[in-house]
RNA sequence: GGGGUCGUAGUUCAGCUGGAUAGAACGCCGGCCUGUCACGCCGGAGGUCGCGAGUUCGAGUCUCGUCGGCCCCGCCA
């Protein structure tokens, strides 16, 4: 049988949220609106739980006060809408709920509009819902009720009115920069959007605003800030949405200090506003060859220690085979040290072999140091030497257990950056509560890529090399540094930045390095490179990803939990289908015909 | 592109080495109930076991394929 509901607003007035009243109001008439939380029934007794944003209030139906409004009141049901009117009554002691903010009161109602039916929702609209994700996302809205999902949006809202507040402050004007604009070369793989009025060309979405922000800056707004929506189309992780939102700023006449020094005030107010945290200034800072070689990453995890420790020199030549071996074709011997790890079992190492095995280690080594005893694989293999090596460089004690991984360079980092990072969590090690944010710089300018047999960015094209080390370009162009520098919280990169190329020359040259000709520069950023030719000035910047910076400062698990209309991790939006098929007109119109291979 | 994992009632799950009528909880529907707030009590409905092949006397269970959710690798300057 369909439930249809008729009543109207009509003249009401709603008088407060549901989550609002409180003794003080007692034997006030209030109008309240809201979704029906829970109705319990007791035959002549009704109690609705009245939800909105704010919160929830027990509103009762009883024959006594108003016998119409309690008859039609046996038809309500979950989330169906209502509007109550009623006088605040105080609840009889014994039925006060301390789980409720409104718990010392409820409202008597006198009359009662039944608004809207509503479906019988597929999950509970509680915050320790356990519905799968599946569910919530094709019911979005019915999610966004949770008080959680409500908390997330809230925060994410704070968090960019607090930075558009900060930066007002500091002179920063905020300019919207084309969604619809040019592909450029480099980077992930471009959104297109094909051109009805030039059959056959594309506009791509932005990966970033990075060229316009540039160009802003020649433009003379010295400072410069947008959140603005940017996209990749790259496949989706849990931290990685194709669609994403980024605080994006630029500033004039700068230096990497100026950019570090303004993000550090911005951050301070933030975590203030947002967790009442008083950051400590200047935020730590390591070298990005300082934390590769303590942590295995350019962006640690602070929050505990468990640092890398070298054995390459103490294995060199060492009957440990796989160890000598590694160190022979240029790779290293590193390791950490986990205190107290003995009591590993035999699974868990198995465990933790398979996976450091995953980011392409061909084996995890180990010893564990118990009483007077080395228990371990190699332990047969090491020399006196190489165990007093082991020794002073790790200081381990019985109970202790150490981890080897032996490779080429890139894969030991990435292994043993992954396996602390997993032991800290597994273990325990990483406080929920703290938050550490540190600057990584001194970034290489150029890494070389194997598979496209050329120097790529490690930063984007436009990044400025370190003065001191541009006597190095020509020669040892892998030597040089950048005037990069990104901000990491807890392990995650959330913002990325550096003080740019200004000069023309200087621009062409690095794009020559990276295998850009002439020609095409021109073709792809002959633009930017003539606006770089009328007079634009030192500047630098920095983006940030907000909605890593929210995921992580609400605690959510995924970003899917901050933003409202998330894609799946197929890239599909299962609140609306999308992607979807079109009709063979537009694609007519655009010139397009679709040729999917078998 | 690859690996892992999950898919059984509206929801979350259980379902053993393949065996007869596929269960539970919550939700839902009906009845009773004036102080509940995860209300309670009584009764009831609800299933193409994601989909398609195959093996078998017999498949929720095994095999292959396929679709989808999640996690990861590759990819993401």
């Amino acid at each position: 049988m369909e439930r249809v509901f008729t009543d109207h607003l009509g003249d009401w007035k709603r008088s407060c949220y549901c989550g609002e009243p409180r003794v003080d109001g007692v034997g006030r008439e209030l109008i309240l609106g809201g979704w029906v939380q829970r109705r319990r029934d007791h035959g002549g007794l009704i109690f609705v739980d009245l939800r909105d944003r704010s919160g929830v209030i027990q509103v009762v139906f009883n024959p006594e006060i108003d016998p119409a409004s309690h008859e039609k009141a046996k038809q309500i049901r979950s989330e169906d809408v209502l509007a109550v009117r009623g006088s605040l009554t105080k609840r009889p002691p014994e039925t006060v709920n301390r789980e409720l903010s409104t718990g010392e009161v409820e409202l008597s109602v006198r009359e009662l509009r039944l608004l809207n039916a509503s479906q019988v929702p597929p999950f509970l609209i509680e915050d320790e819902t356990d519905a799968n994700e599946n569910t919530r996302l094709k019911y979005r809205y019915l999610d966004l009720r949770r008080p959680q999902s409500l908390g997330h949006l809230l925060l994410r809202y704070r968090m960019t009115k607090k930075i558009r507040d900060y930066l007002d402050s500091k002179g920063f004007i905020e300019v919207e920069t084309p969604v619809l604009t040019k592909s450029t070369p480099e980077g992930a793989r471009d959104y297109l959007v094909p051109s009805r009025i030039y059959p056959g060309k594309f506009y791509a979405l932005p990966q970033s605003p990075q060229l316009f922000k540039q160009i802003l800056m020649v433009g003379g707004l010295d400072r410069y800030f947008q959140i603005v929506r940017c996209f990749r189309d790259e496949d989706l992780r849990a931290d990685r949405q194709p669609e994403f939102t980024q605080l994006d700023m630029e500033m004039s006449f700068v230096q990497p200090e100026d950019v570090i020094d303004m993000v550090e005030g911005m951050m301070t107010a933030l975590f203030k506003e947002l967790k009442g945290i008083e950051l400590k200034r200047p935020f730590p800072r390591l070298s990005w060859e300082e934390a590769m070689s303590r942590y295995g990453t350019d962006k640690p995890d602070l929050r505990f220690s468990l640092e890398l420790i070298d054995f390459s020199s103490a294995f060199k030549g060492s009957q440990v085979k796989v160890f000598s071996g590694a160190i022979e074709k240029g790779g290293l011997v590193k390791g950490v040290k986990v205190a107290g790890g003995a009591n590993l079992s035999r699974k868990e190492l198995d465990d933790l072999t398979a996976f450091v095995s995953q980011y392409g280690a061909k084996g995890l080594a180990w010893i564990k140091f118990t009483e007077g005893d080395w228990q371990s694989p190699i332990a047969k293999f090491l020399s006196e030497k190489e165990r007093g090596e082991i020794l002073g460089l790790t200081g381990a004690k019985s109970g202790d257990i150490l981890f080897f991984v032996a490779d080429e360079p890139k894969v030991v980092y990435e292994a043993l950056a992954n396996l602390r990072l997993h032991l800290g969590e597994k273990l325990g090690l990483i406080s929920e509560k703290d938050y550490s944010l540190l600057w990584v710089v001194d970034f290489p300018l150029l890494e070389y890529d194997p598979e496209e047999k050329r120097h790529v960015s490690v930063h984007h094209p436009f990044t400025a090399p370190l003065e001191e080390d541009l006597p190095l370009l020509e020669k040892e162009p892998l030597k040089v540094r950048s005037k990069a520098y990104d901000l990491v919280l807890n392990g995650v990169e959330i913002g990325g930045g550096s003080v740019r190329i200004h000069q023309v020359e200087l621009q062409k040259q690095l794009l020559g390095l990276l295998g850009i000709g002439a020609e095409e520069a021109k073709e792809k950023f002959g633009f930017f490179l003539e606006a770089l030719g009328f007079g634009a000035p030192p500047h630098g910047g920095i983006a940030f990803g907000i909605d890593r910076m929210a995921m992580i400062l609400s605690g959510a698990r995924s970003l899917r939990d901050v933003i409202a209309f998330p894609k799946s991790q197929r890239a599909v939006c299962l609140l609306t289908d999308a992607p979807s098929s079109v009709d063979a007109r537009q694609l007519k119109e655009l010139g397009i015909k679709i040729a999917l291979g078998d």
